[in-house]
DNA sequence: TGGTTATCCTTAGGGTGTAAAGAGATCTTG
DNA sequence: CAAGATCTCTTTACACCCTAAGGATAACCA
């Protein structure tokens, strides 16, 4: 039997994507005890709680009381299975931004939307687009962004790029706070104390570090900067401006076309 | 015995990553038949052939004829493995560049070189920097921009910014093209005979997609542009004028402050 | 009631990273 | 020169991974 790889299964996972309607008539055999639906959403629990190298098939069964073989009436394959909960995520996000007070206000709002999702979600990070996902909901993030920033009345293909660096941007500001944050849990090392002791060991590894790389100790001589709140965690403090100057600066450009 | 994870192992990793002198001083045992040098060159050679997937200790000792537990006299584990292998790769990188026609087109010269590495070594892209490599390879790539950049004259806080925005564009971009050349031959379907697959099957499950992403639609019916090079796959040129227009933006947005 | 079909399980096979223990080579020391 | 120490590399083993195959059971239809 030849099997038409990546044909068939191209078929099924779009039909699963989109909510292919299942068909309700009584058929024979058991009652299915699970749904792709309770699947998807098991494995993004077990992915938000315990990361993306946590999340194996046996892990999402367990936590619906089954095998991992029993996932796989249901579902295809792991990588199906990833490429569903990277898109039934996605739902959370806004669709509708108000545009009263411009573009720009709408754009840096959905752009902080969008990383607190990745944040909430860093496994989202993770997710191999090789081959990217075409799932509805990644559709509706792209098409809200598309709609605010037509108020710009860029062209078609300059707008392409502008969309294309923003969501770059928000990716790039999200993965720094997730690793962030997974860094003293993966290790059991404050953030502070892994700090000092990589500066202490970059000191000691390579004692010419300044002249060697002028311009990144001339980075971190002036970064003293504006206050800091004492609740937030420094680097992320420092990773939140980072993210606000990079929007700016780039909606800036926009602005300057 | 305590293990100071994540401590003692910090140590290690950082003096392979910055070329700790190994004693040369004659010492009993067999003469070394490996290095970390060719383990890292080899892993290498493994992933930018068969891509990060198929990177397995196996893989890499059999290439080097020896078993997957030689390479465990050398490196202490597949993740500080990786780790050198990035930082190694990295080196490739050019670190100056010339200023004489101002800031601006050193900038683009630099992105551009960023993003064929990446997509000349695709992998680097999957590189979890949970915890950053801290690498010399990587300080000189960061010192490198921020070089180039400090001719902009902006203070530190915002040149943090633009850097970290101008790395996540070039990473996107280049994750763009290395997916997209992936394609053809992880599946092995052409780009053009996906593309089309997929879009028959996006019609034929989404029926309502113009009304339901109109600024996607839009986008895409604006998508005419100008005369494609006959020879360059279609797909990659888009690729191609989308960080064109990015990175534009992105320095224009700069050159407006 | 028997046949058909669907869910779910157990088993098994081929991967992965790496701990542990041993064989053999090469040095230093007595 | 022999003995001991130390280093490289191999074999074996374990725990985990994804998933193919086959069988037990449940629910429907004829």
């Amino acid at each position: 039997m030849v099997v038409y790889a990546g044909q068939g299964d191209a078929r099924r996972t779009m039909a699963l994507l989109w909510g292919a309607e299942e068909r309700k008539e009584a058929r024979p055999g058991p009652k299915p005890g699970l749904s792709v639906e309770v699947i998807v959403a098991a494995g993004i629990e077990v992915a938000d709680a315990e990361g993306m190298a946590a999340l194996s098939m046996r892990a999402v069964g367990e936590r619906l009381g089954r095998t991992a073989m029993a996932l796989y009436t249901y579902v295809p394959s792991k990588t199906e299975l990833v490429d569903l909960m990277y898109d039934r995520a996605m739902g959370e996000l806004p669709t509708s931004y108000p545009l009263d007070e411009g573009w720009r206000s709408a754009a840096v709002a959905w752009a902080h939307d969008l990383r607190e999702f990745f944040v909430r979600h860093p496994w989202v990070l993770q997710v191999s687009q090789a081959r990217p996902v075409l799932g509805p909901n990644e559709f509706a993030m792209i098409d809200t962004v598309t709609g605010i920033l037509r108020g710009t009345g860029l062209e078609p293909e300059r707008l392409r790029g502008v969309v294309a660096a923003l969501v770059d941007v928000v990716r790039g500001a999200a993965r720094t706070v997730a690793e962030t944050r997974q860094a003293p849990s993966a290790t059991g090392v404050s953030d502070e104390e892994w700090w000092r002791a990589r500066s202490a060991l970059l000191l000691e590894v390579a004692p010419d570090f300044a002249e060697r790389f002028p311009s990144v100790s001339w980075l971190e001589r002036g970064d003293a900067g504006p206050a800091l709140e004492p609740d937030v965690p420094y680097l992320e403090q420092v990773a939140r401006r980072t993210f606000a100057t990079s929007l700016g600066t780039l909606l800036d450009g926009v602005t300057a076309r």
